[in-house]
DNA sequence: TTTCTGTTATGCATATTTGCATGGATAACG
DNA sequence: CGTTATCCATGCAAATATGCATAACAGAAA
């Protein structure tokens, strides 16, 4: 019914939480609250409002009418949370807390992870979260608050910083170039196996646009992480295309083709304009990138 | 500290409402909470965003420069809230609740709520809220529901119907006009008193643009509150300008100068665009709007 | 059909939050 | 300079919301 009162917030919260996981108990999981507590306070959401927000068909919800009207406002109470958050972290002048650093996999695992000890060192307060992922996180909803990328970040509200430029070339397990033949002109690649880092058609355009002569028919392995495309080469499974610093550090692989000049690879670090006040947060910067330029 | 989990919204709310009504024991009235449990959802806060909102200084807080920053996005969600509220009232189509209806004291007075017993009895579901007040109600925050004015609404959310025009002339008590004389020409008004309706500047332009020959020095008393208008009237301290259907229902006054045309008085029904759609406030205003046309 | 998985709703013991009462402190005022 | 009014913080009992366990149910798979 509607009475004075106005609703209350956590409830629109447990709404949001409720339609974006899905169903409740997914929900209840994203807010590390329960199922049973969910379902209570979307029920009295809908008694404070006087509406139905989900029709109870079956094992799951599905939005009325009605529901779909308000969600978009109550996406916007969810953007605003959201904003708050972000600018809090930027605000905090502490030195502890947390900091959660996305970068793609290989890179969180050869270069992100080597590099935490002496992080730690300068700065013990603060905990640092790895997110390893190879899609690139959103920093606006704060899935990460320091991303390292390969691209320059479009969104004015992020600002980035290039560290680097390394150089992405090709490389093989010599049990592979015993097998198969060491290639001594670029020409000759035509005649090897590639290993494809997802998606393959991007990859092959650039090799193309570098002057290779590949096509998608000298793929046979691809994936999208690059850890087992690591574990691919090593298992002499093709040529692989990486950047240097990953590939000095897996054992028995060597350079293919040294006179062939790589393909560019560019360093950014990227981070939400309001973090950057952070003081937690520009140490964590500042330190990464020192030790980016330097590798 | 910054860890994880995301802010309770409800702290958020705390933190709004503090900084609109400016004290803790203030924001606590206007939630229907108490002190302590505003200081302690805006002490909640300012440790889960790791950052220091006010300023404990003497009797007060103040907000800090973070606060300052984050204020914004605090109010968007606000906003956001209303607008959740104002559209499940839209949405809401059941014949029980509350339907808020503002309007001026006088008009509340001797219109709205003789008007009550017959709405009851159309609709017994519904409980009426008289919000009587002077300065025009905020329909956008939903202060009001529905709302009697004597203006076009300019807001494009607010839908306003015209349900008549009144004509406002000028009254007096019998015991004013046996002293001072009974005025026979629109000039002789020069020499009386007038009552003045806040603001007093604007009712004297209305008056000078109708050809009336008074000015501030002819204003002696004045007042913002219409019955207390109709009871200078009574109590003989001079010409007083009110609406025809005012008048009519207070005993001893005496029509001043009949010929004048008196002043035309648009009576316009306003709300939101959102609640329009409401089963509820659509009954009500359609009772208000054909009850008003008869008058 | 039966089983299994994933869903929401409800009873009950427990945690948490809230309100009341109080203390301490500051600014305004006589 | 004392008095008063107003404000915020904190201890403690009561009210409230939460989590656990469970029931009921629907759909997919065996």
């Amino acid at each position: 019914m509607d009475n004075g009162t106005p609703f209350d917030w956590t409830q629109a919260r447990a709404f949001l939480a409720t339609v974006e996981a899905g169903s409740l108990s997914q929900a209840a999981k994203v807010l590390g609250l329960t199922q049973p507590t969910l379902s209570r306070q979307v029920a009295g959401l809908e008694a404070a409002l006087g509406v139905v927000l989900f029709e109870r068909v079956g094992r799951s919800l599905v939005l009325t009418e009605t529901g779909r009207d308000l969600l978009d406002h109550v996406r916007d109470m969810g953007a605003a949370a959201e904003r708050i958050a972000l600018a809090a972290a930027g605000q905090s002048q502490a030195l502890e807390g947390r900091v959660t650093i996305s970068a793609s996999d290989a890179m969180a695992v050869h270069v992100l992870t080597p590099l935490l000890p002496a992080l730690q060192e300068i700065a013990p307060g603060i905990e640092v979260e790895v997110l390893a992922a190879n899609r690139i996180s959103d920093l606006q909803r704060r899935e990460a608050d320091i991303a390292i990328r390969h691209l320059r970040p479009v969104e004015p509200e992020l600002i980035g910083r290039q560290v680097g430029t390394w150089r992405a070339r090709l490389y093989a397990a010599r049990s592979y170039l015993d097998r198969r033949g060491r290639p001594e002109t670029v020409a000759e690649l035509a005649q090897h196996a590639i290993l494809g880092f997802a998606p393959v058609d991007r990859l092959l355009a650039t090799l193309v646009a570098e002057g290779l002569p590949v096509t998608r028919r000298n793929v046979r392995h691809m994936t999208d992480n690059g850890l087992v495309l690591a574990e691919m080469m090593q298992q002499g499974l093709g040529i692989g295309v990486a950047p240097e610093p990953f590939a000095q550090r897996i054992p028995g692989l060597d350079l293919v083709l040294p006179d062939w000049p790589g393909i560019p690879v560019p360093l950014w670090l990227v981070a939400h304009r309001e973090v950057q006040t952070s003081r937690r947060m520009r140490i964590v910067v500042d330190f990464l990138a020192e030790a980016l330029a330097r590798i």
